[in-house]
RNA sequence: GCCGCUGUAGCUCAGUUGGUAGAGCGGCGCUUUCGUAAAGCGUAGGUCUCCGGUUCGAUUCCGGACAGCGGCUCCA
């Protein structure tokens, strides 16, 4: 089956869902009903009546009783005016909206129409749209499956007896045409496929997914902690969990350490004047956590990021062309007051933490600056074993940008011929760049195929203006820096839950909070125990960075081995140790990893870890 | 924030059509020293999320709060 005849299939079945709706709440007003991903979904509203997830049987059922019937869909057409006297005799204010936008402005995309306009009726006797340049639409399409009738461009199969698989999933909330302002719907979402195998596997997949959640392991595997005392969206980090922050926190530093970076160290709280002249108050006003000083009449904000903070310690001194590139690193945590709702896992959090990094240099340094970050990004992202993609976010015509126009373009040669030199997968985009300048966004693949957000390289016109940063040049003149935002990790809350569902909770060696364990068959080897800890004790690893401290534990309690291996393995520990008379005897270990097991001697178990 | 669902032991969950609850795992104790994913026996854990209301009586019904989960971009 092609991709056509598959969207024409979810389609159809989205106008089955609606016919059955309609069969059980004959009131049922109906707003859009679209194919997505994997299926189909409609919204409908049906005033106080809620759909809940016990109704789905009764509608799956009315569903294959319409499927079964083995109606047509047929197709007819209807001049505009009388597909709105339909909409209105029918009930249907919502398709009364989309026809009213057709006949104004030949669309229906939200994205597309004014705001204030959309849904509205044209007055009476006027035919078309109020711009000269729209082409109004003057005849619809509709579909009729029985007796259910619905406005729809189509295409459907031929007959409701040829639609697949389905099941429907969920139902949630969704505001009418996406604006919170509007009334909201009940979105009944389905999955779609062209058979039962193919569906089964597509729920099998959901399972699999669900297995990998970073939620789930996070608390299986001891990672982090959510307190009702503390908050929703105020993640605590268990000292398993602390280990793989600071680890990966102390190697994204480094990677930027390596190339001229210093650590620089900011307080959380601020008077708000700071984001008054950054002008991010404007902005970011309503998620700024307040704090109130009973000391002073200060208003003061928990910091929501950490760049107008930098630039104070850019200020402090007098700066000269000689000292360009000024480079300042800081992990630190900010805090942003998001929906509450919003709220979930790591993935959205309202104490997050960034691998901030801020560099001051003049123009002609932005190539240089771009190029090491890029490098930096792309060994941090190998190490962790994940396939890179980079979207070029440059501004487009409009005049919402602010800065120079020769200096961006400038600016966005010198972000692409980084991008090249580095042997990037790259695509380039017009009007994605923030108003301040262009930015290099990073996405990463993971071990499932789904994409994510990580790491940003973004330049800034605006803010060294803003704050009156400068430098001397060489003839003696003011000049004014570009300044480079830079986070590798991103928030390493976010990026810890990318990492966790990437490797499933299989971390790899180096960052694995408990790398080793040691599981005895008896108590007869605990001396040969202590010659292998004396082993790992003097070890030191080189990947990625060089470590001496290899963390490992010692499993010696009164229990059978199956039941210690059954541990460590829950516990997705990566190289277990087994330990017994044998082994002492022949002064060897055996070892296990995900990969199988195999015996090492004991003068070559150091090497074999320096290995992994 | 809004809509829907959910909240029972440390964890995973069962149960009570209104008469204050149970399993497995985990914990603790004893026995067992056992070579590749759970040894055996015993035992202690609960304000059934919290606050109100109805009731002789509420974990159960009603209302509210808090928290978790699914969504709120996909367009006739």
């Amino acid at each position: 089956m092609n991709d056509e005849q598959l969207h024409a299939m979810r389609h159809s079945l989205a106008h089955i869902t609606a016919a059955a709706v309609k069969r059980l709440w004959p009131e049922a007003k109906f707003g859009v009903g679209p194919v997505v991903d994997n299926g189909f979904y409609y919204d409908i509203d049906l005033g106080e009546t809620k759909i809940s997830e016990a109704n789905f049987a009764k509608i799956e059922k009315e569903m294959r009783g319409i499927i079964n019937y083995g109606d047509d869909f047929e197709r007819f057409e209807m001049p505009i005016d009388q597909a709105i006297e339909w909409a209105k005799e029918n009930n249907q204010p919502y398709k009364l909206e989309l026809l009213n936008d057709l006949k104004r402005e030949g669309t229906t995309l939200a994205s597309e129409l004014d705001a204030t306009m959309m849904g509205m009726e044209l007055p009476a006797g006027v035919s078309g749209s109020p711009h000269a340049s729209v082409q109004s639409v003057v005849e619809v399409s509709f579909y009729k499956n029985g007796n259910f009738v619905d406005l729809c461009r189509g295409p459907h199969v031929a007959n409701t007896k040829d639609v697949g698989a389905f099941k429907l999933l969920r139902v949630a909330g969704a505001y009418w045409r996406g604006n919170e302002k509007n009334p909201q719907m009940q979105r009944l979402y389905g999955v779609a496929f062209a058979t039962q195998e193919e569906l089964d596997q597509h729920l099998e997949m959901l399972e699999q997914a669900k297995l990998r959640d970073h939620r789930r392991l996070g608390k299986e595997l001891d990672i982090y902690t959510v307190s009702q005392l503390v908050g929703a969206g105020l993640p605590l980090f268990t000292p398993r969990g602390t280990i793989l922050r600071d680890l990966f926190s102390s190697y994204s530093n480094q990677l930027r350490l390596n190339f001229g970076f210093q650590k620089v160290w900011t307080p959380h709280i601020t008077k708000q004047d700071l984001y008054e002249t950054s002008g991010h108050w404007a902005k970011f006003g309503d998620e700024l956590f307040l704090v109130t000083s009973q000391e002073t009449d200060d208003k003061m904000a928990l910091k929501p990021m950490n760049c107008p903070h930098h630039t104070q310690i850019y200020a402090s001194r007098p700066r000269s062309y000689r000292d360009m590139p000024i480079r300042y690193l800081e992990t630190t945590t900010d805090y942003r007051d998001e929906k509450t709702g919003e709220l979930g896992g790591l993935n959205r959090v309202r104490s997050l933490t960034q691998d901030d990094s801020h560099v001051f240099c003049r123009p002609d340094q932005i190539e240089g600056e771009i190029n090491s970050l890029l490098a930096s990004a792309r060994e941090l992202y190998a190490t962790i074993g994940m396939n890179l993609r980079v979207r070029l976010s440059y501004r487009d015509s409009s005049d919402a940008y602010l800065g120079e126009q020769s200096l961006w373009d400038t600016a966005q040669e010198q972000l692409k011929a980084a991008v090249v030199s580095n042997e990037l997968d790259y695509f380039e985009q017009e009007g994605e760049a923030a108003f301040y300048g262009p930015k290099i966004d990073f996405m990463a693949t993971d071990a499932i195929g789904r994409e994510h957000q990580v790491a940003t390289v973004q330049l800034d016109f605006v803010q060294p203006g803003r704050f009156g940063l400068q430098y001397t040049d060489a003839e003696g003149g003011v000049q004014t820096p570009v300044m480079i935002h830079c986070a590798l990790l991103g928030s390493i809350e976010r990026f810890l839950s990318v990492f966790i569902e990437h490797t499933a909770g299989w971390f790899p060696f180096w960052v694995a909070p408990e790398q080793v364990r040691i599981l005895t068959i008896n108590d007869t080897v605990l001396d040969y125990v202590d010659t292998i800890k004396a082993v790992l004790d003097d070890l030191t690893l080189m990947k990625p960075v060089k470590y001496n401290e290899i963390r490992y534990s010692v499993d010696d309690r009164n229990e059978s081995l199956g039941k210690k291996i059954r541990e460590a393995t829950t516990w997705k520990i990566p190289v277990q140790l087994i330990i017994g008379q044998q082994d002492k005897d022949d002064q060897e270990v055996s070892i296990r990893t995900q990969a199988g097991e195999e015996k090492v001697k004991l003068d070559e178990l150091a090497t074999y870890l320096q290995k992994l």
